[in-house]
DNA sequence: AAAAAAG
């Protein structure tokens, strides 16, 4: 089935095909007629199922009639962080350059001046997030009585970022008898109550995860130790030894991704960072840096983990397994987009056991353990972390303990360029590598020297179960 | 356990 089937407009499917799209994806193929014949939509489905597509064309068709007046915009999308619904807007230029749809972006952290001003001018369509939204109509800027079309996108985010009240109060504003469409990949009990209140007789449209069904995805667990010193050493070592172009490392805290970032740049590698407590134009300059390859590296929490669409992802990195086994695969879904292949790591302590095994049962399937990673060197010396005066983060504390793995005349050597590091990557060591202890495999060993674990952060004991892992010879 | 979003 093609574009041309699905009841777009002519001009619009010219525009689709300059763009280089040729075949609807499933929900697309699904969605969009409904969506032109003005249905209520309930669509469960991912970000990387080419979701805001499937509601952004249709809309530009429906839209194309009609005029907008000043404050009274003629539709809304909600969206749940600011990078998707700049995501959402770049979409409607892209699409929407053809006509001449006028659109205002409401997000926070950027003035209000030039929204308010495209407000009074009239919007065709309004993109949102909720706090900014509710700003900008309690201060009267707003009129949402001829907004006949809604899109509550990303709907179980909303919910997990309490933003169900805030929902349910904009819905209350808009006209009772507007088309409403409501997309979520997952279906909880308040998401279905809110679908149940707030629309009438919607067609329901589900398609596969595409994390768990993408195969372009090689997924990876490799076994870490639990000090963020001796974690970063061997995300290095995993650098170097892949052919990274392009990757994502994902942190669960706001702390180690600035951590981490300033760690990598240290060490010579090119990254940037992106977290929410970043104000909105850092945000956007880091990952305008990451996007233009000024660096290939972006460090990152979960704000870039869902629906950030960024080319040529080649690898993604979990530094810290996620909590959740949606985020997890939300985060390896910034990698193998668009046919193409990418690689997903994620770094394993022992607390992580019961994250992997909800990973696991989640994609239904096991993931392959990495058993050795090549290196074995350090050359981050614990004490310059500690030169940055003041409070030391309470992660970080675990590194003295892996400070007493490196080598002494090694600590004291200064890291050599990236490049360089890749050459000399053997120590100078005439013994064969067979003779030699080592040391890579110490982490794995670290179950012989008791469960204090005053070694090097590793294993405090046996190597679980769940990681069911082999120990190298 | 965290992060996200209004300022």
């Amino acid at each position: 089935m093609s574009f041309a089937e699905l009841g777009l407009s002519d001009e619009l499917l010219k525009t689709v095909e300059a763009a280089g799209y040729t075949d609807p994806t499933p929900i697309q193929k699904q969605a969009i007629p409904s969506v032109l014949m003005m249905r209520d939509l309930i669509g469960i489905a991912q970000t990387g199922t080419g979701k805001t597509a499937s509601f952004v064309l249709p809309m530009i068709d429906i839209l194309a009639e009609g005029r907008s007046r000043a404050r009274m915009p003629r539709s809304l999308i909600l969206e749940p962080t600011r990078e998707l619904a700049a995501q959402v807007a770049e979409n409607f230029e892209k699409y929407g350059k053809n006509h001449k749809l006028s659109m205002a972006l409401l997000i926070g952290g950027v003035q209000m001046g030039d929204q308010v001003k495209a407000l009074e001018k009239g919007v065709d369509v309004l993109i949102a997030t909720p706090g900014r939204l509710m700003d900008l109509f309690e201060r009267g800027k707003i009129l949402l009585t001829g907004c006949n079309l809604l899109v509550i996108d990303e709907a179980d985010r909303m919910l997990d970022m309490g933003f169900i009240p805030d929902i349910e109060n904009i819905c209350t504003k808009l006209p009772p008898n507007r088309q409403t469409l409501l997309f979520s990949a997952t279906m909880p009990p308040p998401i279905k109550k809110l679908a149940d209140k707030f629309l009438s007789n919607p067609k329901t449209i589900e398609v596969a995860r595409p994390a768990s069904t993408n195969l372009n995805i090689t997924q990876r667990l490799v076994p870490a130790p639990s000090s963020a010193f001796a974690k970063r050493d061997l995300l290095r070592r995993l650098l170097n030894a892949e052919d990274v172009r392009t990757a994502i490392i994902f942190c669960n805290r706001k702390t180690t991704v600035r951590e981490l970032n300033k760690s990598l740049k240290k060490h010579g590698f090119r990254s940037a960072e992106i977290h929410g407590d970043m104000d909105q134009s850092s945000r956007i300059a880091e990952l305008d840096r990451f996007k233009a390859g000024d660096v290939n590296i972006l460090v990152a929490s979960d704000v870039a983990a869902r629906g950030l669409d960024i080319k040529g992802v080649s690898h993604v990195f979990n530094f810290d397994a996620p909590w959740h086994p949606d985020d997890y695969v939300h985060r390896i879904g910034r990698t193998g987009r668009a046919g193409a292949t990418g690689t997903a790591y994620t770094l394993v302590t022992s607390a992580d056991a019961e994250a992997i095994e909800n990973i696991e049962k989640l994609q239904g399937q096991k993931i392959e353990r990495l058993g050795e990673v090549p290196g074995g060197e350090t050359n981050e010396t614990a004490p310059a972390e500690k030169k940055g005066r003041g409070r030391k983060p309470k992660a970080e504390k675990p590194e003295a303990a892996a400070v007493a793995d490196t080598p002494r005349g090694e600590a004291a050597r200064p890291a050599p360029p990236r490049e360089e590091r890749a050459r000399q990557e053997r120590p100078r060591d005439d013994r064969r590598r067979d003779e030699r202890p080592a040391r890579r495999d110490r982490r794995f060993e670290a179950q012989d020297e008791g469960p204090d674990g005053k070694d090097d952060g590793g294993w405090n004991g046996p190597v679980p179960d769940f990681l069911n892992f082999t120990i190298p010879a």
